[in-house]
DNA sequence: GGTTGAGCTCGAGCGCGCTCTAACCCTTAG
DNA sequence: CTAAGGGTTAGAGCGCGCTCGAGCTCAACC
């Protein structure tokens, strides 16, 4: 049911059905702070190895609490934030950047305006990046159109 | 050969998103045969490093004529070639894939269908691409939304 | 209760794509 | 005629983001 939850959410966050509904999302992984989830299982879901868990864990991008016998142990905020990490990762932003946030997040509310200002930050790039692959898949369009098409491309 | 489809694709760099120089970009596709571009002149043009047009040339993915003393001198057929690799590279094509590709086109005609095959699959790449960017900038603009417009209770 | 397998830590290694260095060569301005 | 400044080569080095291996502990199943 959780695990579902989970599978959903990530569903969405890589492969969006038509409309983009990041409420759903938000809302698919809300406190729920009866379950864990072991690190095989949140690899496999977010489409990372258990080494790269452990990696952003070691840099410090979040903390995982422990099952009494010292394994990884994911919570729900644990989850969520893997799930900001991950998509931030894929969508270019560099790992120092991430360190940046997470150490504004984790430092208390007074550093909202310096997270924001790193969020209008990534928006921008995002919308940069965008356009630019935008360019180059008309370009490659052009290519394969002149190879279908064209005698002599 | 396939000059035509590059040309195009130059003509398709008309308009990048930011800072690149446009009168530049034609000043590059312009005189076609008369002229020829030192290697920093193209370079600036293209937004790379010389190190890195020494480098492409030396792993085999274009070659460039040179002057009497033995200096690069990129013709327009060079420049072309070196826009569609910028570009391809930068929409996320890996450098062996597009030492692939240009070995196929120097391998002659009979190896269209093959440049076609790899054309497809970058096509559905940035396709794969820029709706995984959409989502991402979705949910960044969302938490941007929830910084400003909510305020905290 | 022994074996299998998953997880743990620590630290080294790697693949990619440049990026830089060393040592030398040419062209051009003053 | 000299000196600056950019070009040439071969090859080493680097930053990023993992990725893997060694050697161990622990839990679970027959």
């Amino acid at each position: 049911m959780d695990d579902e939850a989970l599978t959903d959410a990530l569903r969405l966050a890589v492969d969006p059905p038509d409309g983009v509904n990041v409420e759903a999302l938000h809302d698919l992984i809300r406190d729920d702070q009866a379950t864990a989830w072991g690190i095989s299982t949140v690899a496999a879901h977010l489409q990372v190895s258990p080494h790269t868990l452990r990696y952003y864990e070691h840099i410090g991008l979040l903390t995982v609490p422990r099952d009494p016998s010292g394994r990884r142990s994911y919570d729900a905020a644990a989850v969520r934030r893997l799930v900001f990490l991950t998509r931030m990762r894929r969508s270019g932003m560099p790992i120092a950047e991430l360190q940046r946030y997470v150490h504004l997040v984790d430092a208390g509310p007074e550093t909202v305006a310096e997270r924001l200002d790193l969020l209008l930050e990534h928006r921008d790039t995002l919308r940069h990046q965008i356009a630019q692959l935008q360019l180059s898949l008309a370009a490659t369009e052009h290519k394969i159109a002149a190879y279908t098409e064209g005698p002599r491309p």
